[in-house]
DNA sequence: AAAATGACAAAAAACATAAAATGTCATTTG
DNA sequence: CAAATGACATTTTATGTTTTTTGTCATTTT
């Protein structure tokens, strides 16, 4: 006869994937031990289990830590879908606050975890194309924003919004950008208050 | 009787001090070896001398290598001096020409120079103060070509020009920060004038 | 038969040791 | 006597060796 937990585990919600467990105990010893003292063989202890099982669930250490970062990166753009697309708030109050959820995150990040922000700062000099879909994902955002914003009249009707977008990204790299982001002193409040006002004076005025 | 070789070098105009002579030859074995296989006695030996003897024109071998980025850093700032104070351009078209000269300069010395950029690029992490004076003087040229252009009415009256020299330097920092520089695929061209041009706008429209 | 194990070869990291570079200084040279 | 040397102690880097970690897979467990 099947064990009263055996059954209670096949008709929940599906418990939590083992994947998933595996990517939050990486977390958790990553958050332990640092990048550098990690193994495989101490996150699968950490599970109660034999390193190679983990192998049936990622091809190999470096698949691991990235899938780590891909959802850490997520964890950073998500939040920041809602503000881009509230319709209801004007651009410029919305491009605003984007900006702002955006460098908190960052910063909160750099402060709390410094050693999963290590683990991410790797990932972004080694796969490139992570990196980029993340960058594509800010820029979807900031796009949509500007266009309503031109829409509007918020902004100036002669701008390009895709790449305005991209100009306005770029201005506001000493603020995001995890070179700069992890850099001694970082870069002040009022510095991105400064930066991010002229950008929008630029937004409102429009190509000379 | 002293020689006739003595009597030259008494009544020329000091010949090359021997300190920029071994400045010289820390650059050419730097540029040939790499920051890594490079050591003093290799400097010494291409002078012909004994290492010992470097000791007497710098304390350390760290600080021969950080007069040589200090002595790199003049050789960009220096050329923007002259651009920066030219009242006789319109503040907008000095300002254009100063940034695209940064650009290039830093660009150029990526490209042709990756290992002396290297040893800058090292110094900038150990030495902080050398390069804080570099900010600051270009800050300083940025400051005054803005002020002008408010004395001129080319750009907001209601700008403090400090303020808005950090924001611009700030805006356009992935364009000339070493660790964004550095990154490849590097910006292009058309990034660098379209955050630019937003900013040139936001600065002739002034604070919202 | 899907999930997990553990023994194993290959790869990578840590370590101890050898070699080279840095920095000092008493002595030499012009 | 100022400029330079070169022998030397100290520190740093390179090299070869041992140990750990990664990744595979035939076998066991549930």
């Amino acid at each position: 006869m099947g064990s009263g937990v055996s059954w209670v585990i096949r008709t929940m919600p599906a418990a939590v994937p083992l994947s998933q467990r595996i990517l939050d105990a990486a977390e958790a010893v990553l958050r332990r031990h640092g990048l550098e003292k990690t193994n495989v063989v101490d996150i699968a202890r950490s599970l109660g289990m034999s390193h190679g099982n983990i192998y049936r669930h990622f091809p190999s250490k470096q698949a691991l830590l990235d899938a780590v970062a891909v959802r850490w990166l997520h964890a950073v753009s998500d939040p920041l879908e809602g503000i881009a697309d509230d319709r209801a708030r004007p651009a410029t109050e919305r491009l605003r606050a984007w900006f702002d959820a955006l460098r908190r995150a960052k910063r909160r990040k750099v402060r709390d975890d410094p050693e999963l922000f290590q683990v991410y700062h790797g990932i972004v000099v080694a796969m490139r194309d992570v990196v980029d879909e993340h960058v594509n994902t800010l820029l979807g955002q900031v796009e949509r924003m500007v266009a309503d914003g031109v829409a509007a009249g918020e902004f100036s009707r002669g701008l390009d919004a895709a790449a305005s977008a991209r100009a306005f990204l770029q201005a506001m790299s000493a603020f995001h950008h995890p070179a700069l982001v992890m850099q001694d002193p970082p870069a002040t409040e009022e510095d991105a208050r400064a930066v991010f006002g002229l950008m929008l004076a630029g937004l409102r005025a429009g190509p000379a």
